[in-house]
DNA sequence: TCTGGGGTCCTAGGACCC
DNA sequence: TCTGGGGTCCTAGGACCC
């Protein structure tokens, strides 16, 4: 029987802010998403105010100043890189690891039972992240993923099981299901819950306790999973290699609105750029291309227009120039005037190796090898630090560009950010 | 006035073929 | 009035995740 470990940080944003401010240790304090939109994170002391998830920054306001609550803007540069340690110290402490997200991986615990007690080596991950990092972790430790997820939410909710829950034995598992709503599993949402509650399956162990054929036929494979997992039966793999990548997107919500063409086709350009760097980091050719702007949906009152275009090039290719030549002629054919455009962005997809693909009988764009230098240079010169190159089609006010108020400094990916000790 | 960004997987349904 | 059936492939859209 494998066992899985779900190892989570401890509202990881605000942590790695906190790091570096010890005056905040206290204070509530939340990061916000790009553009300071909404709530992304909270600590502890932000939580116990009431502050939700997700709530957009304009309506908490009040709060804000009445309980000086600190805003950070997000600051994703330093968060990867605060990550990249956390992971490499669970690298050293299991044998395999599946890094899930920025602030989550799995380890895979088989075996690690004949040298020690799980809630032990459960123990020593949480200590030693948290000596060498400063960051707090929780650990759910349970035969599947699905499981290891509910008992590191246990962890997380109950400051009595000292921030580790072992959930192998049967009857924990449904002593604690039977406590958590239904959207607490992992894989449940908004939709499936109120579909759920429908039929009578309001708790974890309600859904475990439901027929798989039914729910499989009724919902799908997906949930039907999940009601497995939650019994026990792994469904789920460590994936330890990373997964190539489907597609790419880069879209912004814009810090000023959009109504004037030649802007957002600047905007796009931009968009475009980064995703033709990131193809080119992930050493991948893409064939598809669509260009998406939309309206903000909240207002209602607005005149509301969405619409995107999917292009398909002749040949597949990771060049800048050509991608956003394609890119300004799906903008070109979805464009209106008279709308005030929220958002807009890009997404690459229908990928092929570079060395691997057909190339086209028709094709009579320039040899891709002529641009392959240019695009060299130009993701060198940019990723070295000596200044930013770009194409003139993504312009310089950039007026619409995210807003970023509250950014901290880069601590520890800069070196005039280092901090200094007096 | 102001509401994130980047992904994955699955399904239904249309297009097309024989 | 009657208007095939079965298969594959592709895409859009919906649901979920952090």
């Amino acid at each position: 029987m494998p066992i899985f470990a779900l190892v989570d940080c401890n509202n990881f944003y605000v942590s790695c802010e906190k790091l570096f401010r010890p005056d905040l240790k206290h204070t509530p304090v939340v990061v916000l998403s790009n553009n300071d939109g909404c709530v992304v994170a909270r600590s502890k002391e932000a939580k116990a105010l009431g502050i939700k998830m997700g709530v957009p920054v304009f309506k908490i306001r009040h709060e804000i100043e009445r309980h000086g609550i600190v805003t950070f803007s997000s600051n994703y540069a330093f968060y990867a890189d605060m990550s990249q340690r956390v992971m490499s110290i669970l690298e050293e402490l299991a044998p395999r690891v599946e890094v899930y997200s920025i602030d989550e991986a799995f380890l895979d615990l088989t075996g690690v039972e004949a040298c020690t007690s799980l809630e032990g080596f459960g123990q020593l991950v949480k200590t030693t992240v948290g000596q060498w990092t400063g960051v707090q972790v929780c650990v759910g430790i349970a035969p599947t993923k699905t499981l290891a997820k509910l008992a590191n939410h246990g962890a997380k909710s109950y400051p009595a099981t000292g921030g580790v829950v072992d959930l192998t034995a049967k009857e924990r598992q449904r002593k604690l299901m039977a406590l958590l709503p239904v959207n607490e599993v992992w894989g449940i949402g908004g939709k499936l819950k109120v579909r759920l509650e429908l039929m009578g399956i309001k708790t974890a162990l309600d859904l475990a306790d439901a027929d798989p054929a039914m729910i499989r036929k009724r919902f799908s494979v997906v949930v039907e999973k999940t009601v497995r997992e939650l019994n026990g039966i792994s469904c789920l793999n460590l994936e330890e290699a990373a997964p190539t990548k489907q597609e790419i997107v880069c879209s912004r919500s814009f810090g000023e609105r959009i109504q004037d063409f030649r802007v957002m086709r600047e905007a796009i350009s931009e968009y475009t750029s980064r995703g033709a760097e990131k193809l080119r980091g992930e050493n991948r050719l893409a064939k598809r291309i669509t260009v998406f702007i939309r309206t903000s949906p909240f207002n209602q009152q607005e005149l509301q227009y969405s619409n995107a275009a999917t292009l398909e090039m002749i040949t597949p290719t990771d060049d800048t120039t050509s991608l956003v030549k394609t890119a300004h002629r799906g903008l070109q054919s979805i464009w209106k005037d008279g709308y005030r455009f929220a958002k807009g962005g890009i997404l690459l997809s229908d990928f092929y190796d570079p060395k691997g693909y057909q190339p086209d009988l028709l094709d009579d764009s320039p040899d891709r090898a002529k641009n392959e230098k240019l695009m060299q240079t130009l993701d060198q010169i940019n990723h070295s630090g000596l200044g930013k190159v770009f194409i003139a089609a993504q312009g310089i006010q950039k007026g619409w560009s995210m807003k970023r108020d509250f950014l901290s400094p880069a601590y520890t990916t800069r070196w005039s950010d280092v901090p200094r000790v007096k």
